[in-house]
Order: structure tokens, then sequence, then C-alpha cells
DNA sequence: CATGAATGAGTCTTCATTCAT
DNA sequence: GATGAATGAAGACTCATTCAT
């Protein structure tokens, strides 16, 4: 939408007590327009409007409404590649069946808690300031799986990093799936079980 | 941006050598200024321009410009459906691995062949009117895979729907990946064989 | 006002025939908005409603607001600055006395003409984007005076140029004087004698 | 920008020391940030920041922001008026060329203490509430020179408000040509002379 | 039929000013 | 008195769509 996005970082926060909850409307706000209009129609104004504000006060928070929609996809990114990083350094030493089975329970998680919002965010994702989020957890979650299948306890992979991206897109796919209402009758009642067959069954190939 | 799609529908249907003649150029000069400028900036007028032609003309084709971008992505994805229900069909009594291959193979080979055009298009599929399309191929690619599945020699799938299903997905998601720019160095290089790799070893854990 | 004009050149023009009426009615509206409401209330919306067009039609021919202001200015810039130059290059070879007559009533001729567009664009000729104008019109009128001084029959300068730069400015402060209001009653019924005794009287000291 | 300046008086006058010292930061703050940011990007929140202090703060001081601008063009304008009165009253019954000196000098010395000041104040000035603190300030420089003028040992003038008047906006106009940056190399150094040159040639050629 | 100028609603963003704390 | 967050009107600019030529 905006071709150059000049700025993505967050004005100088006010004081904090207000700010806080002022920024936290707005991530809310902005998600449930996103969420019911659609990124074509998420304006600043109505965010702000949603937020319960003007749009001068959003301004005072964020320097232009991509900084805005960035925070928003870079917080969603950030928790899920937590959840992620936290169970892959748990499961170091473990068969890469218990490895799948925690990538999958732990991912989906966090990716359905709230999939109206997941879902919403991916267009915000593709914008070229989402981008660079993306690919940053890519980043991290790519190295915490990779980290964790080269100690794997019965398998040897020649190349880690290529497993885990392969790995974590065959995951990412059939929830996108889930997420974007192409799923069938069912689907998301087997997804888990599902994914963990699959994942198990490509490391077990590849090792 | 737009208001509300009216109707995605062409105006005429392209029964004269002119107007299909025109239509291409109107879908190739959006897939240009889809890639060079983006979706924010793909403009009827910078389209009807890139294409030769007024805007008045592009109007005589498609009643709107979310119709045109629709057009463009549903011959698109059909493009690709339709190689893949062919290599599908190709395939039936053969064991799940060339099944496999030969999806792998299709799909990639299709998607590939133009990844600018492919990246581009993601943006249109998220809007609004891009859903439907997506989803009526998503059930025409499941379909074709389903169907094959369910003939393979060397397997019986409970539920081929769904194998299907969480297969596309496994497979789209590392293809989405690649084209993104998420991916490490080498990763298109061995994309092809670690695809297959994933799929036989879902098909056979699954079998 | 706009930080960094990015283009300040008029779009490549339409047609023609429309154009160059549509263009004229820009420039004239221009100048009345400016002249009744001042810069600061010169906005685009008021400029195309006076014009008795849309906003939009106002960028069709021009990029942004500051590109157009500069067009009028430099229209009025160019109408003296050229009249100048020919009234210069008509006096080669004749005394000091008979240039000052003729760059001054040349001078005052074309700036008094319509002194409230004079007055108005001073305004705009501060601005970032005018500076470039009045510095290009400065330099060819500067050029034609220090010419003609060169050639003068009854002098000799050390410098002409700057004679031209110092005797310019000197003819331009005391009808900046009378434009801005700031001029006692009958000044401007002697303006133009007193004027030329100041240049004739600059001159002959200089030589 | 500012609706209409309603009242452009102070709200407080500086009785006390911390007022006078405050004012003075605001004014130095308001220089800064116009010369700095131009006219446009002067805003009333920047001028506080600069100056250490709120914006509320600054709405105690002046009732809005034409008030401030013009004060600070006030002061710029009082300061300079008041030393060419201060020449003026001190060369009466010399002769013109000492008075052409003493007023150039003078005037010259004021003008270009703070050249980018003065330059930005031009901006100012030219502004609906500016006009009014140009017209007094040239009233009272008019009225200083033609006073000296009458008393001048050895010229005898028939209007001498007119000739101040011609001669202020003689001296002013390539005073001007400097600010604005149309000057040519080396211009700034002979400027005091031939401008010195050019009054008493003035004065001479009209007593 | 083609053309492309005109339209004007809708976006983002800024900034003077106020007022609760 | 000082503060600075909130306000919202206003401005620049874009672009889908129409319609006179």
């Amino acid at each position: 939408m905006s071709p150059v996005a000049t700025t993505l970082k967050p004005r100088k926060s006010p004081v904090q007590a207000r700010s806080t909850a002022t920024i936290d409307a707005l991530h809310v706000a902005a998600i449930q327009v996103l969420t019911r209009e659609g990124l074509g129609r998420c304006t600043t104004t109505r965010i702000a409007e949603r937020a319960g504000m003007s749009v001068g006060s959003l301004y005072q928070y964020y320097p232009n409404r991509d900084a805005l929609l960035a925070a928003v996809l870079e917080q969603h990114l950030d928790r899920i590649t937590s959840a992620v990083e936290r169970a892959c350094s748990a499961q170091r030493g473990e068969p890469v069946s218990r490895m799948a089975t925690a990538l999958v329970t732990a991912f989906l998680a966090e990716k359905l808690r709230d999939s109206r919002e997941s879902k919403a965010l991916y267009a915000v994702a593709e914008q070229r300031g989402g981008a660079r989020f993306v690919a940053r957890m890519y980043a991290r979650t790519v190295t915490a799986v990779a980290t964790m299948l080269a100690e794997a306890s019965d398998a040897r992979f020649e190349d880690p990093t290529m497993t885990a991206t392969i790995a974590l897109g065959a995951m990412v796919g059939p929830i996108r799936t889930l997420l974007e209402g192409h799923a069938p009758a069912g689907y998301e009642a087997c997804l888990k079980d599902q994914l963990i067959v699959l994942l198990t069954a490509f490391f077990q190939a590849t090792r």
C-alpha cells in the first residue's frame, strides 16, 4: 500500500501508564478492523475509532499506519516464535518423534489461540513492511528447530537447517489451509495428529 | 479501495479473436504491474497503459478492477490445477513414491515457471475476491490427489481426502517459503527432492 | 510548506486543446486565491474550486501543489525577465542615462501590469521551490544588464556584473516597498523618475 | 494554517524576570526552528521543545502561534530600526556622504549580525500578521532618515520623506539579494562600499 | 467502439489548541 | 503553574469509475 515505509518503529512512547493501555487498545482495534474489514479497509481512522480515540492519538504512538500494523504483526510473531523456541530447547536429546510432537503441539497451540487474528495477519505479513518481521521470525524458528534436530537421540541430520526449513514450511502449510478456510470437514480435529505423523515421517526419512 | 466488488465476472465472453488477445494483454499487463509496483500501486490506469490501451477499454472487458485481478488469479490457479490433475490421473495404480514424485514435479514446475508472478498473486489471493478462487482450486486439486491416492498400488488410505489435503498443504508451505524469500542458500536446488521425500514418507506412514 | 518538493515539473500534458485552457484557468485561479486568501490558505482544493474543476483535474496537470505555484511564478518571472532582456539589448552603445531609463521603464511596466499578482507571488518566491526560479531569473537579468552596461557609450565599468546586481537590487527594493503597501502617498507617481535618477546616479558614480 | 489570528499581543507582560527569560527562550527557539526547519515546519510543539518547555507553557505566554512569531519579528525589526534611528540622529548637520555611510553601516551591521535569522524572518514578514510590523518599522525608519536628510549640511531636499523611502528601498534591495542567496561571488565583500556609493550618489543627485 | 479527462470520495498525516492531572 | 496527551479539522494526494467526444 505505502510504497516505502519510512519508519516502522513506534514513536518515542509518552510517559507509560496510559501509554501501555493505549497501545494495547490500538493493537486490539487494529486486529479487529483487520479481521472484520480486511486490510484494504483497515484505515487509521477506523482503527482509531474502534480503539475509542482520535486519529491524532494513534499518530502519537506510531509514525504511520504501517508502523502500527508492523507492531501488531511483530507481537504476534514473537509470541509464536518464543513458544517454539521454548518447546525446542526442551526437547534436546529426545528422539525425533517426540521432537515432532512437541514442535507441532507448541506451534499449533499458539497459532490457533486466536485463529481470527492469525488469519488476518497473513495479509499484513504479505506487505513490504511485514516481510521483514516474518523473515526474522523464520530465521529464529529455523535456528531453534535445527538446533534441536542436531541433538536428536535417534538421528543424525546432514543439513539440519535445510531439514528444519522444509519441516517448518510443511507444518505451516496445512495450518494455513485451515486458517484460510480451505479445509474439509473434520480437518481441524485430526490436524495435530496428521502433522505429527508428517514431521515424524519426514525426520525419520531424512536422518 | 474497491468498495464492494459487485461482479467479478468478465463483461463479455471472449468469443472473438481480438477479445482474447486484448484480455490476454490485460492479464499480462496486470501481472507486470503487480510484479513491479505491488498490489497497492496496481491501478487500472497503469494496467491499461502497460497493455497499450485506455482505461475505458479495460472497462469494456471487466466491470471493475477486482474482476480483472480475480480473472488473472483464476487463470494462474487454473493452469496449475490442471497440470496437477493431469499428473495425478496419469499415476493411477502406481506406488505412492511415484505419485509423490509426479505430484511434486508437476506442481513445482508450474509454480516456479514464473515465480515473480506466483509471488505477486499471493497478495491478490489474500483479497476478498481471491479467496473464492483459491478455495475452488484447492477443492479440485484435493479431489485429484485423493482420487489418485485411492488407487495406489502399494497403499490403502483410510481417508484419502484428508491425506490429500494435508499433503497439498505440506507441499505448498515450503514452496511458499521459497517464493517469499525466506529460504536459506541452496534451498531451491534441493527443494524438489526434499518435497518428494516428505510426501513419500507421509504417504507411506499414513497408508 | 512542503519540506521537499519532489518534482516541480508539470505532468505530461494531455492532448492540448482543452489542456491549455485548463492550465490557464489553474494559473489564474491560483493567483486569485493567493491574492485573496494568502499563501497559507492557497490550497489545492480552493484553487481547483475557483478554477471550476475538481482537485483530481488539478493533479492531472501538476504533480503537486508546489509544482503549480512554481509554474505560475515561473511564468510571471519569465515575462518580466524577457521584457528586461529585450529592453537591455536595445540599449547597447547608448549612454548610461538612457540605459537607466530603459531598464526602469521596462521593469516597472511589467511589474506593475498586475501589481496584485506581483505582490502575491513574493510569498511563493520565498518558498523552497520558488527560490530556484528567482535565482534563474536573477541570473538572466543580471547578465542582460551587465552586458548592456559593458557597452555603454559614456562609461567603462570595472565589474559590470557587480554593478548590474547592485543596480537590480536597488531598483527592485523601492518597487517592493510600493507593492507591499509601505509607501507614502504620492509614491507611485514619482517612483519611475526617482528610480531613473537613482540608477543613473549610481552608474555615473561607478563608471 | 492558523485560522484567524485573534490576538497577536502577548498574554502577560513580562514583568517578572522569569517571564523575560522564558519569553527570550521562546524567541530564540522560534528563530532556531524557523531557521532549521522553515516556516512550514515551525510548529508550536517544536518551538516549545527546543525552548525546553511544554506546549502548554508556550500558550501561557502567547495566545497563539502567530502571536509568538509576530513578537519575534517585531523584536528583530525593532532592533534594526532602533539602530538606524540612533545612527541617523547622530548624523544631523553632516554632509550627505557621511549620512549615507552611517546609514549603510548601521543597517548592514544589524541585518547581517545573524543573516540566517534575517532571512528566516522574511517568510514571517510575508504573513498576514507580519506586514503590520514591517509597515510600522518602515515608517519609523523613513522618519528617522528623512529627519536626518532635512538637516544635511550640503543639501536641501524637496521631499525628504520620498527620498528617504526610495533610499531605504534601494538599500534593502541589494541586501535582500545577498540574504536570499542570489548574489555572485565576492558580492558580500563589496556590498557596503557599493551601497554607500549608491546612496551618496542618489542623495547628491536629488538635493 | 475507443479514448482519456473529469470527478470526488476516501486515505494518510499534521498541528494548533485545550484541559485533566 | 506546568505538563503533554487528546482532539479533530484541514490539507495533499490517489484512483476507481464514468461519459462526452
